[in-house]
DNA sequence: GCAAATTAATGATTTATTCAAG
DNA sequence: CTTGAATAAATCATTAATTTGC
């Protein structure tokens, strides 16, 4: 049976969509981590693309009304397949991340949609969780912690007067160069579709979904 | 259903776990190493987090009373995997490329999964083809056709004022930035879960009504 | 104490770069 | 050289944490 989740690409409209804002977007603000204050007043003008869907304006996750969502031509209706499990945006639960930082630290890094789906499957028991939540993760843990060794770096060696040539930490990317040019092409990630097969245990929240598409066979 | 369609893959579980070996990043190398890390650790990593989050210094949310400090054991062994590499690069026909212009021309910048299922079955009528060739394709068209432009503009700019050495730019964002500022609120791709059921070439003559591509004028 | 307003984090997408097959 | 494939960087968007006025 597959379940043609839809890809959401436009939820309801109801979010008071900070549009616009300043998005100035401070080239660089040295001091600390981007304020990023986005207004959140009702402005509600998005206008999205209103092919369908002509939500309430407001409407979060309570799925109070029945909108009959008519997205293209799918029937089922999508509001409540959508609310009740992923509407809102993973939020990991002190367990999952206990976990997913020890993987990291044990030198995960892009998991392969295997690990993924194991990682997936494990942290599923703390909480609902998708194999794009886990990819997401260690895409921005590695990103932001590059970001934050960078930061201290550049702070040290500002205060210091001294830089040091050759900061004592120096990055993977040594060892993942050597890695690659010792031998094989580059890894590759590949987009499995990598489908739990799990069932509609109870409440059942999960809605399978992870990489864009199924690769359909070896071609060639 | 659940097809585990693993994508192609190559891993080669040689690397040892070379477990925390980071080192970190070399401020500043003139040449750019490229991380890229994907030869993931391979080695069984055996997580146990016993932790019991009992209670943080700050309470995330309401976690719950279903909290038992579990214990966790995440067993990656990837020696196993191993499918088929996936052998080699799709090769566009052109008839393939002339549609996916064809859409390109028409609007179609980042196809949502459903769109992107709708393509690779019709440009399956040509050859082998998988959804990520499209989606790759047009990100890199996208990218290409912007950089192409660029350069042209580059061009014509250097030839009224600057001699301009290093066709290097690094102007980009602003416009890029510009554009967002704009108005739209962003799409959002999403990862559907868009699974195709259909085995391998599928329909032979689905009538599908071709592309809607709407003329929705994303801003995009 | 609480609820709106801010701010800090961080999940989710998009764009820019890079690598390498053909 | 062209371009499919993949990753990293930048950015957008939402949520928790914190502050503030009552």
């Amino acid at each position: 049976m597959k379940v043609h989740t839809l890809g959401s690409w436009e939820q309801v409209p109801s979010s008071p969509s900070t549009s616009s804002s300043l998005s100035s977007s401070s080239a660089n603000n040295p001091k600390r981590l981007r304020p990023l204050a986005p207004r959140l007043t009702s402005a509600a003008v998005s206008t999205t693309v209103a092919t369908e869907i002509s939500a309430p304006p407001k409407l979060r996750k309570s799925l109070g009304s029945a909108m009959t969502a008519k997205c293209a031509s799918i029937d089922l209706d999508v509001s409540l397949i959508q609310m009740q499990s992923g509407g809102t945006r993973w939020n990991p639960t002190p367990e999952q991340i206990k976990l997913l930082e020890a993987l990291y630290q044990a030198g995960m890094r892009t998991p392969n949609p295997v690990q993924i789906e194991r990682v997936t499957a494990e942290l599923g028991q703390y909480g609902r969780i998708e194999g794009k939540n886990v990819f997401y993760w260690f895409q921005n843990h590695k990103a932001r912690e590059r970001q934050k060794q960078k930061r201290s770096e550049l702070l040290a060696n500002a205060a210091t007067a001294a830089p040091l040539p050759h900061p004592k930490v120096q990055s993977q990317k040594e060892e993942i160069k050597e890695f690659h040019g010792g031998s094989c092409k580059r890894k590759c990630r590949s987009w499995g579709s990598l489908e739990l097969d799990m069932e509609e245990e109870g409440p059942g929240d999960r809605t399978l979904e992870l990489f864009p598409l199924h690769p359909e066979r070896r071609q060639m």
